[in-house]
DNA sequence: CCTACCGATCGGTAGG
DNA sequence: CCTACCGATCGGTAGG
């Protein structure tokens, strides 16, 4: 097997079994994201993935796994990358700068992945609780990420400190996940939207800020 | 019947019917925030609001009949209290002050309102298409206030020439409503929160941003 | 406002 | 991966 057919094979799998997988994954992530989990029906994320219903149970045991799988791919790729560039910048000093690289790969992620990221960030409110508990360990270690990097920056003095690190957190990542709701930016326009959230949000948090969060 | 009774009957209504009706309504409210849509059967309401299923339908000729309520319940009150601030404040030069003033109230109706609004603010992108589109135009109406306060404030030279407006109202409105969600903030804090909004948003746009929104 | 019920549709399964 | 089907539950209705 050549490299070129190895990369193919990474992007595209060779199974059908895979792809239809997949198709199934991406189907129930546009579904739950546009109309919620309980209104998404199997038959619906069945069709979409052009099979018949029954059919989606040799790939799944149950619409659980499927969520499951789902909440888990949105979030885990934005982990690992987001993880990925804070490690690269560790012994920057530039705290605003780590904090700006690390909003603009979280942003990145979310536009690439949009499916899963949106679905999970629109759906995990509405979830029942047994859903979330599974899914929770893997959203707080997300978080400790970027507490670590705000802790940081805060005690070398480049974030206010008068600033709670869980407050600040919240609302940061409240806030980049609500503006790519909303503004679906491309690709193209990515920087300036890091930008401007960097702005919008940092400079509030850095210099205008005039009570506790 | 004295002043102090009439006063009272607006508070709590006097037939017990409109009781049971608004109970279903609140319920409705809270079961839509928590789980979504399609995930709140007629049957939990009726249970949280203390009647049996069938009875709802002496209420509410359907399921849509009480969405609609609920989504027009969560806005209206908005609306008009917002409304009113902005038009006692139409003078005021300073603009700054004005749209203070107005993300107050704002919050203020948020918290006030907890289930109807919140209802309103999560579920609305889930819902199906005739149902948004009847509650379409009072949201426009809404977002129509925020655009002529916000574009008064750009003429005055209160905020950065070169920032749209329509993307303005929605990341503040967006970021106001999230905050909500997340803080879920007590009356006692409330200033306190709007004054962080206010820093946090306002600086930003005035005085941070680098970029056009 | 309740009891008793309807047709439709859901998640899931058996057998191939 | 499909066909045919199950019990459960849904929104909604009839009759009181």
């Amino acid at each position: 097997m050549t490299m070129q057919a190895m990369q193919t094979a990474r992007v595209v799998p060779m199974k059908k079994s895979d792809r239809t997988r997949e198709e199934i994954l991406r189907s129930a992530a546009r579904l739950f994201r546009d109309r919620g989990y309980h209104a998404s029906t199997l038959r619906e994320i069945a069709q979409e993935a052009q099979i018949k219903a029954g059919s989606i149970y040799y790939h799944f045991g149950s619409k659980d796994e499927i969520i499951d799988e789902v909440l888990d791919l949105g979030l885990r790729e934005v982990f690992n990358a987001v993880h990925a560039v804070m490690e690269a910048d560790r012994d920057n000093p530039d705290h605003r700068a780590r904090i700006g690289r690390a909003i603009r790969e979280h942003l990145n992620l979310l536009v690439a992945h949009g499916e899963f990221t949106s679905a999970n960030i629109r759906i995990y409110g509405q979830l029942p609780e047994d859903v979330r508990a599974r899914h929770r360990p893997l959203r707080r270690q997300y978080a400790q990420l970027w507490e670590d990097l705000l802790s940081e920056a805060r005690d070398a003095g480049a974030v206010r400190s008068d600033i709670e690190i869980v407050p600040l957190r919240q609302f940061l990542l409240g806030a980049l996940n609500w503006t790519v709701e909303v503004f679906r930016p491309d690709r193209g326009s990515l920087d300036i939207h890091a930008d401007r959230c960097m702005a919008l949000v940092l400079d509030g948090i850095s210099t205008g800020a005039r009570n506790r969060l």
